[in-house]
DNA sequence: GAACTGACGAAAGTCAATATTCGTCAGTGA
DNA sequence: TCACTGACGAATATTGACTTTCGTCAGTTC
C-alpha cells in the first residue's frame, strides 16, 4: 500500500504533493494512510532501522563466542551507517535529523541494539567468557564508547572534515573494540 | 592589553564596536592588536583551554598510579565542560562552535591533552600497570571512548534533551573508566 | 611619525511580506 | 457507505529590501 513511498523520497525537501503524485493519489488521501507528514518520514526511518536492527538480532542471537558476536555487531552497525553516508545521503541525512530531533522511532532502535548487545554480554558472562557485569549497564557503555563509529552525525564530521579514510576508521573501531573486550573479560 | 576583553563578552553576538568601547578604543584601533574578529574569538577560547589544559598537564604529570590519574584527568575534564555548560552558556557556546567548525584552536588542545594522556599511559605501561599498548594510540582512544562526557555539543545534547541528572552523567563516566582501565592492564 | 580615528565599501545578518506546504472538511461519484 | 478529492485556513518556508557589522585606509592629532 504504502510501498511505493519508499522510493523516491527525499527527506524534508519533497512535499506530500509530491508523494502524492508519485503515488497517483490526490495529497489529501494521503492523509488517510499517515496522521501527518513526521509520520511518514518515521515511517520511512522505521522501515531502515528495521532493517539494520533485525541484521545486529541476528548476530547477536546466531552462533559464536560472544566477544566475537559484539564485534561484529558493532562492525556491521558502523558499516551500514558508513554505506549509508557514502550511497543514500538523503537517508543518512534523514537519520541524522531523527537522531539530533530525537524523534519517536530512534529511542526503540537504541533499546532494541542495546537489548541484544544485553544478551550476547549476559550470554557470555553466563559462559565465562565476560566478567559478571550488569549487561544493560554494559550493553550503553559499549554503545557510548563506539558513538563515534555508530553516530550519523559523528559519522558525517569525521568523514567531512578530518578526510579520514574509511578503512583507517574501520581500524580505529577494531582497536576500540579490542579495548572495551578486553575489559569486559574475567579475572584470570 | 586585551585583558578587559575577556570580561563582559559574548560570542558572536558582540560587535567589535562593542568591543572597542569596553576597551575605551574606536573599533579601528582594535585590528592593531587583532588581524580578525575570529582572531579576538579564537584567542579568548584559547585563553580558556589553557586553563583547563594545564589543569590536566598537572595531574598527568603529577604523583599517584597512572590509571588513577587518567581517571582523575577524564573526570576533571568532563567536570570543567559541565561547569562551563551551566554556569558560563556563553562560553560553552563558543567552545562548542570551536569545535564543529573546527577553528585552529581545537586541533592544539586535543593534542595536548592526547599527549599528556599518552604520556600517562606510557609511564604506566612501564611500571607494569598497564599492557605495553601504544600510548598514542590508547590516548586517542580513551578520548573517543568518553567522548559523551568531554565533547560540548553531546554534553548539551544529553542535558537539553534527556534530562540526565548531574550526578548520574558522573557516575556513568567512572563506569566507563572502570572498563577501560580494566582493557589497559596488563594480562596478569 | 607613532597612535589613533572617522568614514566607507563589502559582507553578513535581520525582518516582514510573499509564496509553499500542511492538514482538514464538506462534498462528489460509485 | 466507501474511496477519494478540490478547496481552504493555519503554519511554515523563501524571498528580497533594509540594517548592522566587518575590516580598510586616508587623514587627524599630538
Amino acid at each position: 500500500m504504502a510501498e511505493g513511498l519508499f522510493r523516491a523520497i527525499g527527506y524534508q525537501k519533497t512535499a506530500v504533493a509530491d508523494i502524492a503524485r508519485e503515488l497517483g493519489m490526490s495529497p489529501a488521501n494521503v492523509y488517510l494512510f499517515f496522521p501527518s507528514k513526521s509520520a511518514i518520514n518515521e515511517a520511512i526511518t522505521a522501515r531502515l532501522l528495521e532493517g539494520v536492527a533485525s541484521d545486529l538480532e541476528a548476530i547477536a542471537d546466531g552462533p559464536g563466542a560472544a566477544p566475537d558476536r559484539l564485534r561484529a555487531m558493532l562492525r556491521a552497525l558502523h558499516a551500514r551507517h558508513l554505506a549509508l553516508f557514502f550511497s543514500q545521503k538523503r537517508m543518512h541525512d534523514m537519520v541524522s535529523a531523527a537522531m539530533s530531533e530525537h524523534w519517536g522511532v530512534i529511542s526503540g532502535f537504541i533499546a532494541r541494539i542495546e537489548a541484544a548487545m544485553g544478551r550476547v554480554i549476559a550470554d557470555g558472562a553466563r559462559r565465562g567468557e565476560f566478567a559478571p557485569i550488569d549487561p544493560a549497564e554494559g550493553a550503553r557503555m559499549l554503545k557510548q564508547a563506539t558513538l563515534c563509529w555508530t553516530h550519523p552525525v559523528l559519522i558525517a564530521d569525521a568523514m567531512d572534515k578530518r578526510q579520514v579514510e574509511e578503512a583507517q576508521m574501520a581500524g580505529e573501531l577494531d582497536g576500540m573494540l579490542d579495548l572495551l573486550i578486553r575489559g569486559l573479560r574475567p579475572d584470570s
